[in-house]
DNA sequence: AATAAATAAAGATTTTTTTCTCTAAACCTT
DNA sequence: AAGGTTTAGAGAAAAAAATCTTTATTTATT
């Protein structure tokens, strides 16, 4: 993440990551709004049910290119298309994954990312009791393989979920492959050329915020 | 995340939360160092390693309250029980996990955090399909147990991967039960009494930020 | 039609986080 | 022992992000 910045920030100014990271959030709720046939929502509205505050809301809005109009707010409609429209969750997103173990497997059976156009269309992993299966649809085939199927396919998104010691290699080759963003799943560090797109997931990360956070509040209470 | 940050901020002045999301990479790396008999390391060895700037390697790593030396660095070992001692790693933590689907199960079989001290000592699900079997060691149990559990055990850490929808009544029944801190794995935004912590973690987030990075590159390359 | 209320939008301010600069300490080499 | 080099540490500066303030627009109400 903090990684990833310099290479865009000599660039006319996009949009700041945190605003980024909001947007799904938003598109979320807006969504759920849509089944309840709500017409339009205001800033405040969404500051209160997201708990961000409302000038920030328009800000991270704003970014979209979306206009409201004052005393109504937006359209959600309106607001759910220029959503769609920034972030390109209606362009198809082909991934795949490298290890089929515990993480892998959830990822592939997890819906959640159809909603935002990811599809997951192949897996990767060395264990030869795994090659030539399927796990919850997902085709299984030997790293060997992945190469020549990423230029085939053009899949230019790769998802790494195997043990940190083989992170490296697995990115390097992917990115061989023609991969142009890799999210890597692993506690390992990924070094790539400066062309391709690294977004680390890091769940130690907020585990560490949790645990932390809750010894601030146990020496409260004392 | 930034939600939590308000119950803090009239402290004495804690340690950011980026630098305290950065602590368990450096932990991570320096487990790696230890392995291999590295006995002490500077900030721009940690620095080139993990891309990070040198002074914010050194910055984070003072709220540890570690000290270092002057053209040698950190002792590793020295660092290691800082960063433990600092994120209570060595505290066993228990949690309860609610929502037994694809992502609860990954997390069930997800080595990694007991490289943090969390323990998840129990699931929780209303399929009765699903309830009294085990998934990787742990047993499921109908929601209906936590609460009595969770005063029984003292558990204070909740992760739920329950459906958006069920996610505000399976905080409410984790609040009601004593739980302090809450992982939060749904996409829905979670309400309770301020003394509870909660962590979202959104991986449509990071896909945001990868599906929109995608974009921008492609749009350079022409 | 006039007034009031709600809200978007733009910009200023503040806060937070990162990066830069300088100093002093520790070690190494000669 | 002297000088050079590396590095931690403290504090200043810059950059980034969030919040606050003001203005103007739109709709509803009288």
């Amino acid at each position: 993440m903090e990684d990833n910045n310099d290479i865009f920030s000599s660039q006319p100014r996009g949009i700041p990551e945190p605003a980024l990271r909001r947007l799904p959030k938003y598109y979320h709720y807006l969504k759920h709004l849509q089944t309840q046939n709500r017409i339009s929502v205001s800033c405040t509205h969404l500051s209160k049910a997201l708990m961000v505050d409302p000038t920030l809301v328009r800000k991270d809005l704003s970014f979209t290119g979306i206009k409201g109009k004052p005393k109504t707010g937006y359209l959600v409609e309106g607001l759910i298309s220029a959503i769609e429209n920034f972030l390109k969750i209606n362009n198809n997103k082909e991934a795949f994954i490298t290890g089929a173990g515990h993480l892998g497997t959830a990822l592939m059976g997890y819906g959640g990312f159809e909603e935002y156009g990811l599809k997951i269309v192949a897996a990767f992993d060395t264990d030869k009791e795994k090659v030539n299966t399927s796990i919850h649809g997902v085709h299984i085939l030997h790293p060997e393989k992945l190469p020549e199927l990423a230029k085939r396919m053009n899949v230019r998104i790769g998802i790494i979920t195997v043990p940190a010691k083989a992170a490296q290699e697995t990115a390097n080759l992917m990115v061989k492959s023609g991969i142009k963003a890799i999210w890597n799943f692993s506690p390992a560090e990924i070094v790539t050329s400066e062309d391709v797109i690294i977004i680390n997931e890091n769940l130690a990360s907020s585990l560490a915020v949790l645990s932390h956070n809750l010894l601030v509040i146990s020496k409260e209470s004392n």
